[in-house]
DNA sequence: GCTGAAAACCTCACTAA
DNA sequence: TTAGTGAGGTTTTCAGC
């Protein structure tokens, strides 16, 4: 994992779609090349997949929240990160420190889709507590950070 | 945007690279059909653009970390937008509900480098108060929810 | 939205360093 | 091991319907 091989990432995070010959240009290399490290790039994971980012809102899931969640003691860790992994409202899952024990993104159609995913929560025995955090707005948001413009 | 495109913005989320022929297929259409469609997606902002997903990991930004802040009284709020939009390790910035103002997410290279991004806060004057929230591991992470799995 | 042809692009075997 | 070259096949693009 070179300079040239971020530099490759930082112009694929910007435009998944450009050319071979386009990368190789900007990085002084063959498109066959870069090829190449592209191929390594994936295999070795530093290149999760090839995606697009959605306009959710777009997509219908109008609201966006954070769920703190404070695990209830009675409840398998490993069971409720294969719960939060599957479902489909579930954009993001982190363990964190601090007095919650995880923080959980979601995505859903209306505020009323919210509650339906606590009491999931809480018909399972997930939840100890927890506290929702509603966005009213997003400033910015990027999948990747775009290497290169990083420190000075 | 109808059910059709929706499927087609989920099956570009898994792999940005698919085919316009295999796409066609998935959908009934023809390779050219799904290029309109896929255009047309883009021109209206539904799909934002194509992208690759990395492991922040292996491109060296091993910590995720989340700040609360609250706004300073005497801050412009636009100004504040600005810099979270502009600022390299601001991967994510949200205007929330509750006690804090904003939810912002950044990604450093290692724990010191969350103290330097608190220091540039608090010297332009923007933080009434803040407080940071460490990840310690991620359970799951897609930037794209995969529409067709929602409700039941 | 489809068809078909032309252009652009990717892939891969081979060669060189 | 890594990169360049060129041929062949695939994919995208676009005009006409």
């Amino acid at each position: 994992m070179d300079d040239i091989d971020s530099k490759i990432v930082g112009l694929l995070a910007e435009d998944g779609r450009r050319s071979l010959a386009d990368i190789g240009a900007a990085v002084s290399l063959s498109p066959s090349a870069v090829n190449e490290r592209i191929r390594r790039l994936v295999n070795s994971g530093a290149i999760r997949r090839f995606t697009v980012e959605a306009d959710h809102r777009a997509l219908g899931f109008d609201v966006l929240a954070f769920v703190w969640v404070a695990l209830a003691p009675e409840a398998t860790e490993m069971e409720f990160r294969d719960f939060m992994a599957a479902h489909p409202v579930v954009t993001e899952c982190h363990h964190v420190t601090g007095g919650w024990s995880y923080l959980v993104k979601i995505r859903v159609a209306s505020l009323g889709d919210i509650e339906p995913f606590l009491s999931e929560l809480k018909e399972r025995r997930y939840l100890a507590r927890s506290e929702t955090v509603i966005a009213l707005s997003t400033v910015t948001e990027k999948s990747v950070i775009i290497p290169g413009r990083m420190s000075r």
